[in-house]
DNA sequence: ACTTACCGTAAGCCATGACTTACGATATGA
DNA sequence: TCATATCGTAAGTCATGGCTTACGGTAAGT
């Protein structure tokens, strides 16, 4: 759950893709598979990167594994960008005094 | 500037190291190839996919060229991640009426 | 004009990543 | 118990990505 494994697993547009359409439902394997012209180990791998990136959870139903939209996954980006803003913020703030104190 | 170019951009912890440094201090090439222990045309194509993705922006300075942050360039990213949580939310209120309904 | 400083790009190398097929494991139903 | 359904993982292949060295190009100073 690093900034890196998140990052990472959303830099794949298949991997967005996968995350965006169990936002709206959840979905077994095989269900994703049929929609995505690969095969289902690749779906596979990519819901365990996606997964051990903190932005799914499973719960297994008989032999399926329903795989669903971990809603708090996502707030570390938020808290990466809105860090970012305030780091950008408070150079610009120096940048001004710099400029006044010439 | 597309999502793709973003988050790929995002991917890299190098990248990322190198956009925080930028945000607190606008640098030139060879400034940062210095504090990072790669070469100089390393940095310069990670900079190159940074701007493309409309995070940085450059302005010559002599035969220097200062890359500094582009402020509006993270905000796709947050439109993303609250378009997601839109997402999200709605299918989850979906889920609990289709869960009162039966 | 010549040298120096600073930089972008091309070409090549090597690790990483996305995909496939093959296999093994577990849960369900007859 | 046996067959079926569903899935995860291992091994191998091919494209992609980050790095290096080599080269060329522009701006400033003498």
């Amino acid at each position: 759950m690093t900034y890196d494994m998140i990052f990472t697993a959303l830099a794949d547009p298949r991997r967005r893709n996968i995350l965006q359409q169990i936002a709206t439902q959840p979905m077994s394997v095989a269900q994703l598979a049929d929609q995505h012209n690969v095969s289902r180990p690749a779906i596979s791998q990519h819901l365990k990167i996606l997964t051990d990136a903190g932005l799914l959870s499973v719960t297994p139903k008989g032999t399926k594994r329903i795989y669903q939209i971990n809603r708090d996954g996502l707030e570390p980006v938020r808290a990466y960008i809105d860090g970012f803003w305030d780091d950008a913020l408070t150079a610009f703030q120096d940048h001004i005094i710099n400029q006044t104190k010439d």
